[in-house]
DNA sequence: GTTAGCACTCCACATCATCGAGTGCTAACA
DNA sequence: TGTTAGCACTCGATGATGTGGAGTGCTAAC
């Protein structure tokens, strides 16, 4: 029923790319002259009158010209976005730089991404799928703590201090570190059940107190709501788009956005993988988020090695520069990509 | 100079509290009813009027009411505001159940803060000012890994991985342990000298390579920028007060808020201490930022242990209710002492 | 099927008048 | 000398009004 003929298509891409540049309702003069269909204006108002019938496009009032709606713009992004590669600067080398620590590296990653864009950016930290203890390493700091290190599978490292009631020896410490690895080794924490435990305490003998705090803590540092950490930047740019910034919208939308939780949820739940590089686009409404009617939000996939992965976000005005936002994000991507390989 | 008469204060007072409150000009009948003084409105026109020419207040425009100054403001939280004691529930027991990190703590204060006062806050994480090391453990993880955690004075955890190039015995390691901590033990960066290096390598006795990427991680470590995170939280508080509402300023205010670094150094580096709490107050033009001309900052300082403290701001309108941010900083800084204190 | 022409719509913008809060000043009063 | 009532004046905020222009839909001609 949707079928659009080959001309109804030219045009409504005529007045996409041409909102997108302008911000403006677009208006069949515009159109007219704007393609090489050579067509008048008149017609074009037919045709424009045809696509708006099916959806494609809307008007903000009498007598305006047309915008894309929701429909149109998906359209635009699934068919008849040009592939024109993106000519990115060379990201690599400014995050390699700084790329020391993960965080740093993520951070930096969402500063780029809103720079070059202009546009909200959010990058979440990586999510381990695999929980099983790698490796524990327990260190008596002083008289009064103890420092329990857990290596988890995908070398997450873990610290956390113990408080001691008692002194212990170092011998002892020697004895619970061997204990504990062989115990817990490849164990994921659904697996360190009463029956361990009863076995590393018969092991040990006696410190039963010392061995409920530091498996306590152990189990804690594994689980620790993997605290997905999400970084932000560039959320003044939606003030560069006049269609977000009234008072109203921009303070929703920002509020939404510090919300940090239901966004994160969003984007890094947003598993249904669209493209064969991950990247998925939402339009308008299609986020779940009621502030976000008006944005768009393209989101990425990165991935550090096997079971993995984190997620880009890029949230910006339904105008957005789609082309150039996919584009850039699967560059950063390809780069990051090369980044972790050479790390690991 | 400026010797101001009882009724002059009095009458000053009113303005601010009265502004503080509404946020419009306050014209001279409202304080002729608001206060008890029993003045007519002409009256306290005059009193207005000489109050301006001393510039503590001013008239945004002629047949307007009056506002109050930078000077006008300064007066009042140095000298007229009242110790009302905050009763801010108790946010102890809010902030201890979530205390499991710190890292999760401070968001949560900054949360807290900004849920209570509605205003932006910040919260920068503790700094230290020793950088001794405390200890050393160098684990092997795998064949091609080696785990190096350091402690650094006060139970600082820092960890790094270091590729191996080939593979290094238990035994080497355990000695290379030993040789570390003997020699790094109680030196801050700057006298891990090439001196010691040379020692070092003349104890272990070869893997020059390895040492080198061994002593360079630990350095990297120990000087790490010792990332001062910033937590903020209530950044689109900013949109509650129509003052700082229209889009050119908030937009250039967020975008100062965004900007973490220079704003943390700000608040890290108010250093001089006005309060016996800490707490001090900037306002308006007093703020080193452009874009904060129209803002209020009142800082605190919340202290772990001896030397290592961190930084607490709240960023509001200039009429923000400075009685109640102080009161509030007051209380959770109390409350943070607890919990550090008990937490040692 | 396409186009020119035209009446019509409606927003954006500027102009204008009005209202009211608040001032400064003067003169009278205690 | 300090206080007050009265009054003219200022100036922003608000709303009504009018005008111009961009753009549409429709009709009739090509």
């Amino acid at each position: 029923m949707d079928k659009l003929d080959e001309r109804k298509l030219k045009i409504l891409q005529a007045i996409i790319r041409n909102y997108l540049e302008t911000g403006e309702p677009v208006g069949s003069r515009t159109i007219s002259k704007y393609t090489d269909l050579n067509l008048s204006s008149a017609t074009i108002r037919n045709e424009m009158s045809d696509l708006e019938e099916l959806g494609y496009i809307v008007q903000p009032h009498t007598s305006a010209g047309r915008i894309p709606s929701d429909k149109g713009y998906r359209l635009y992004v699934d068919t008849m976005m040009s592939d024109k590669i993106q000519e990115v600067e060379d990201m690599k080398e400014v995050l390699l730089e700084k790329a020391d620590k993960m965080e740093t590296l993520l951070k930096q990653v969402a500063k780029l991404l809103a720079v070059n864009t202009n546009y909200a950016t959010m990058v979440t930290s990586p999510q381990y799928r695999s929980r099983k203890v790698k490796f524990i390493q327990l260190t008596g700091v002083d008289e009064e703590q103890l420092l329990a290190i857990i290596v988890i599978e995908g070398n997450i490292v873990k610290n956390k201090m113990i408080d001691l009631r008692d002194p212990v020896s170092a011998e002892i410490i020697l004895k619970m570190n061997l204990i504990l690895n062989t115990f817990l080794q490849g164990l994921d924490p659904s697996e360190i059940n009463l029956q361990i435990i009863k076995k590393i305490r018969d092991q040990v003998g006696g410190y039963f107190d010392l061995i409920s705090d530091i498996l306590d803590e152990i189990t804690q540092a594994i689980n620790e709501e993997e605290d997905i950490q999400t970084y932000m930047s560039g959320t003044s740019n939606i003030f560069k788009y006049p269609e977000l910034g009234d008072m109203q919208k921009a303070s929703e939308l920002l509020y939404a956005l510090e919300d940090k939780k239901e966004l994160s949820e969003f984007i890094a739940g947003t598993t249904g993988v669209a493209d064969e590089a991950g990247i998925q686009v939402y339009i308008g409404t299609e986020t779940p988020m009621e502030a976000m009617r008006d944005c768009s939000v393209v989101t990425a996939t990165y991935q550090i090695e096997e079971g993995v992965f984190g997620k880009v976000g890029i949230i910006g005005p339904k105008r957005m520069d789609y082309e150039k936002v996919v584009g850039t994000l699967q560059t950063l991507i390809t780069q990051l990509d090369d980044i972790f390989k050479k790390k690991t």
